[in-house]
RNA sequence: GGGCGAGUAGCUCAGUUGGUUAGAGCGCCUGCCUUACACGCAGGAUGUCGGGGGUUCGAGUCCCUCCUCGCUCACCA
């Protein structure tokens, strides 16, 4: 494209919505976001190949805040690397989310009086096939309108062909292994999602509940019996055992007889295991093998038989081996429902003993908050350990840094405990397990292709009706997405192993570290070298924002009211590392004011300074005749110097420097909030409230002082759009399109692609310069202080006199300048009486005076001069004491006490001219 | 119960290996519609750095302890 100077004047109101869009479109049209693999440096290209896998969203969800958050920061870094010279690549998609999808459609089918039984298997899937094909990529879509630069050609989904192959292929690589098995044991199942879970998904939740003390009869005596205690009296139809603790004097006889179980009139043995607690309740346990995961080891170990008592949807029944241990007034019963029958058939048979309040957690089904219900069943798992430990020594050892740093001891912690993944789903959306079953001769075939008949007897074969667990396919998001399985993959072979993961600490577990386990088990190689773990978005109650609890902010309704810039600026400079996001719902303007200011500021330095500039072509500060630059372009030049540095300081190393993160830089950059808050704080405190208040005057009167100011304004503004771009990448654009030909040569084409800024070389030189203009500054804001303080009305010119000059060249020549920025007239020398005059001293020793006329008040500025003199002779006390401590001379560093000495020398000189001050003001 | 972390201005948070007079944004107060910007300009106020103890010449920063809050894992029925 070619850029367009504009000599139109900007209009007056930034239209974000109107641009925005527009802009998106161009930088699409120019393909700037894709990323080539031939590029990478990793396959012959001349470019470090950057990479971010964006976190799957659903493929029924719509952007919220938390997408937006995430998004935008993914965005900030991935721009930030683009303009690097990086071969960035940002990979979107969608995950098919077996539950919630099938949720979906499953409400829709009830809402037609229908249910997926009804449709039967293949209908079902067929219709929540073509739902996804339209809905599917909305947020995709949304995800466009805050400007994220993902490269859309390579967008992803979780059950598309090449990523379901992949799926197929870890699996059986898994099971070839010997790290996939079908296990027969308790797991967590929901009766309202009807399928199981795996440990992460059925998650704790405090409840009040009660112990119920229930007395078991001992068969054969008149009066003893056993009394448990127990949160859920409905299990006990289950019951196959009462358990103690093999040492406990008390019920040592009992151990080998047997006692009745009410309701059920079954006899079941006492037996001893060390499970038992014997100082909890009554130190008699219940055993329920089939609804507890202890009940069910004590079942293994004492090879008890494990009845089923309850339905898939949670309510009594009589299952396979139960024995009709369930009475036929329970059957149906839901399982609250029943607890409270039983409770109450106990009470009339006289076997409820006291009831007791008892605080415990119980889990929960983390998708519908159900209470999970403990099932014993047949399922597929993967076995973690080996898996994790590649995954642990990768963090340990610094391959794998997380941001912030208190996660990796969550991290290693859970790794280090971590158990079995059940990946069985009762479901019918999602990846179907490949493994088929021969009815015949028992046969099981894991398979990469679909088996038709048994391979052994060739008998029929059917496969097993469950799907794996979505995670089973996002865990492999980073490979998967580039060609997994084909090792031959260009894309592969370029961008593996990727850089970082940008995500909430919610799916650490979850995702996170499954994808680092899955890197490891199928490349070889941790799949990014940084986590970077965000806050969460909340209300002023800090409570999570979330649409069901109606606090949520639609990100699309704050890029339409104030544009995707002010979402994003706001967005990244309220969130420091790690921290939390707070935003008011009910005031999306006070929310967004941070962004929405800047950006309107932004704008209008650049109306102002393109109106001033005109559209000639400017020359480069590096060409302009040395002595056309004055002290503020130099000083500007300066501060743009210091700015870039800290912003990449605050953005820090990309990458490791040696394939792992050294201690020094193991926890350093990615502070978004930094590099965001010295960006603006050089346009808008440096740039716009000095620099160009300071050049007003200049670039209008034609000549050389013009010609240097154009030059370095449009230089610095240009170097700030850079800098800003990441972040707020529209009105950037807008602005630099607009920028005049610099005569050193076309800039490119779009802000987008264009060169991060770069530090020139420092000088002593130039740092006195700086350090000039800050005297400059100091006495502006000195006078401007006085005229406040005397209630000068800003439009009424005063006198200046600048004696007692110890930079009387520096004032000499900025007399003007200094007049101009204080509507004063500022000269050099003494006034002809400095009766009624203020007096300023400023921290150079320099002295100015004010004729007030009528207006100073004597006691007034005795009265601040006292002040200033007193809290100088405090400080003074306190740093001369230092000094004079031998401890602090020899034993602190010769740095830290010279710099004291200069400083004590400093304040002395001050107290004195304060003194002198006092002296003649104030009449000794 | 195990593990981890936090408590700094009214609010949200920075404060690098201990070393000036502890910072920023927002909010607040005062005065200004100064032809880029009132979504702005200029000026201003505000901290027992959670409490207590210790180490040190020197502690917001290191150690101990207590209090409060948060995160995370967890089979005491």
């Amino acid at each position: 494209m070619i850029k367009t100077p504009d000599t139109e004047e900007l209009p007056a109101q930034y239209d974000a919505r109107q641009t925005e869009s527009a802009i998106y479109q161009r930088w699409l049209d120019a393909d700037l976001f894709a990323a080539r693999d031939s590029r990478s440096a990793r396959v012959g290209g001349d470019r470090e190949p950057f990479v971010i896998v964006m976190p799957p969203p659903n493929v029924t969800a719509v952007l919220h805040m938390g997408h937006g958050l995430n998004n935008t920061v993914q965005d900030v870094i991935v721009r930030w690397r683009r303009m690097r010279g990086d071969e960035a690549l940002w990979i979107p998609g969608t995950d098919h989310a077996g539950i919630a999808t099938q949720n979906v459609i499953e409400k829709q089918l009830a809402a037609e009086g229908s249910t997926r039984f009804d449709l039967g298997r293949e209908a079902f899937v067929e219709r929540t096939a073509s739902f996804v094909a339209e809905t599917g990529n909305e947020i995709l879509r949304q995800l466009r309108s805050i400007g994220a630069s993902c490269d859309w050609n390579r967008t992803a989904y979780t059950l598309s062909p090449a990523l379901s192959h992949a799926v197929r292929e870890a699996f059986v690589q898994l099971y070839e292994r010997g790290l996939i098995y079908r296990g027969h044991r308790v797991i967590h199942w929901c009766g309202r999602c009807m399928t199981s879970l795996s440990d992460e998904e059925a998650q704790h939740g405090d409840e009040a509940g009660k112990l119920y003390h229930i007395a078991y009869p001992v068969v054969g005596t008149r009066q003893e019996k056993l009394t448990v205690a127990t949160t859920r009296p409905e299990t006990m139809l289950g019951d196959v055992a009462l358990a103690v603790h093999p040492d406990d004097e008390r019920y040592r006889d009992l151990v080998g007889q047997m006692v009745r179980l009410p309701i059920a009139e079954i006899d079941i043995p006492v037996i001893a295991d060390e499970y038992v607690d014997p100082a909890f309740g009554t130190g008699v346990v219940k055993i329920t093998p089939a609804h507890d995961p202890n009940d069910f080891e004590v079942g293994v170990r004492h090879k008890l038989s494990m009845p089923v008592i309850m339905a898939p949807d949670g309510t009594m029944a009589n299952g396979a081996d139960a024995g009709s241990r369930v009475p036929a007034s329970l059957v149906g019963v839901d399982r609250f429902a029943a607890r409270e029958q039983i409770v109450s058939l106990l009470e009339k048979l006289g076997s409820l003993g006291r009831t007791e309040p008892h605080a415990h957690a119980v889990r929960h089904c983390y998708r519908c908050d159900t209470v999970v219900e403990p099932r014993l069943s047949d399922q597929w798992f993967v076995k973690m350990k080996p898996l994790a430990e590649p995954a642990l020594a990768g963090v340990r050892d610094g391959t794998i840094r997380i941001l912030p740093e208190r996660w990796e001891a969550v991290y290693i912690n859970w790794l280090e405990n971590i158990r079995d993944w059940n990946i069985s789903r009762q479901l019918w959306w999602g990846h179907r397990i490949p493994v088929w079953y021969c009815d015949s001769c028992g046969e099981q075939v894991v398979s990469r292709t679909d088996v038709s008949a048994c391979t052994k007897c060739d008998g029929p074969v059917r496969q097993d009706e469950d799907v794996l667990d979505t995670w089973f396919s996002s865990w492999l998001f980073p490979i998967s997405t580039l060609g997994w399985p084909d090792k031959e993959s260009p894309s592969l072979a370029a961008f593996y192993p990727t850089d970082d993961l940008v995500t909430a600490p919610e799916i650490l577990f979850f995702w996170v570290s499954r994808m680092i386990m899955a890197g490891y088990a199928f490349m070889g190689a941790a799949p990014f070298h940084t986590v970077y773990l965000h806050g969460t978005v909340r209300d002023t109650e800090h409570v999570k924002m979330s649409k069901s609890l109606g606090n949520g902010i639609d990100p699309l309704d704050v890029v339409e009211a104030y544009g995707a810039d002010a979402l994003r600026y706001t967005v990244i400079s309220g969130m420091g590392m790690g921290a939390d996001l707070v935003l008011d719902h009910r005031d999306l303007e006070r929310s967004f004011a941070p962004g929405r200011n800047f950006a309107t500021k932004l704008w209008n330095i650049g109306r102002f300074l393109l109106s001033k500039v005109g559209n000639e072509t400017v020359q480069s500060p590096d060409s302009v005749a040395d002595g056309d630059l004055d002290l503020s372009d130099r000083w500007i030049l300066g501060r743009l110097d210091a700015t870039i540095a800290a912003c990449d300081a605050a953005l820090g190393p990309a990458r490791p420097g040696g394939g792992r993160w050294t201690e020094a830089e193991r926890f350093s950059g990615l502070r978004l909030s930094e590099y965001a808050e010295s960006a603006r704080a050089f346009v808008w405190n440096d740039l716009a409230d000095w620099y160009l208040e300071s050049t007003k005057f200049r670039i209008e009167s034609p000549g050389p002082g013009r010609d240097a100011a154009r030059a370095v304004i449009v230089h610095v503004f240009d170097q700030a759009l850079r800098l800003l771009h990441p972040i707020m990448p529209f009105i950037t654009e807008t602005l630099w399109q607009r920028l005049p030909e610099s005569v050193a040569g076309s800039r490119g084409d779009f802000i987008a692609t264009v060169a991060w800024p770069e530090r020139s070389s420092s000088s002593p030189e130039r740092d006195r310069e700086i350090a000039d203009f800050e005297i400059v500054k100091e006495a502006v804001t000195a006078i401007r202080q006085l005229r406040s303080d005397y209630a000068i009305p800003p439009g009424k010119p005063i006198e200046v006199f600048v004696s007692q000059n110890r930079n009387a060249a520096l004032f000499g020549k900025n007399a003007p300048l200094i007049g101009r920025l204080t509507r004063s007239s500022t000269s050099m020398g003494a006034p002809a009486s400095a009766q009624g005059a203020a007096h300023l001293l400023l921290s150079d020793g320099s002295e100015l005076i004010v004729p007030l006329g009528g207006l100073v008040d004597l006691s007034k500025e005795c009265g601040k001069i006292r002040g200033e003199l007193e809290q100088l002779e405090t400080q003074l006390q306190s740093l001369s004491g230092r000094l004079r401590n031998e401890g602090f001379i020899k034993r602190a560093p010769a740095s830290v006490v010279e710099a004291e000495r200069r400083k004590e020398g400093d304040w002395l000189k001050r107290r004195e001219q304060l003194a002198d001050k006092v002296k003649a003001l104030c009449g000794g």
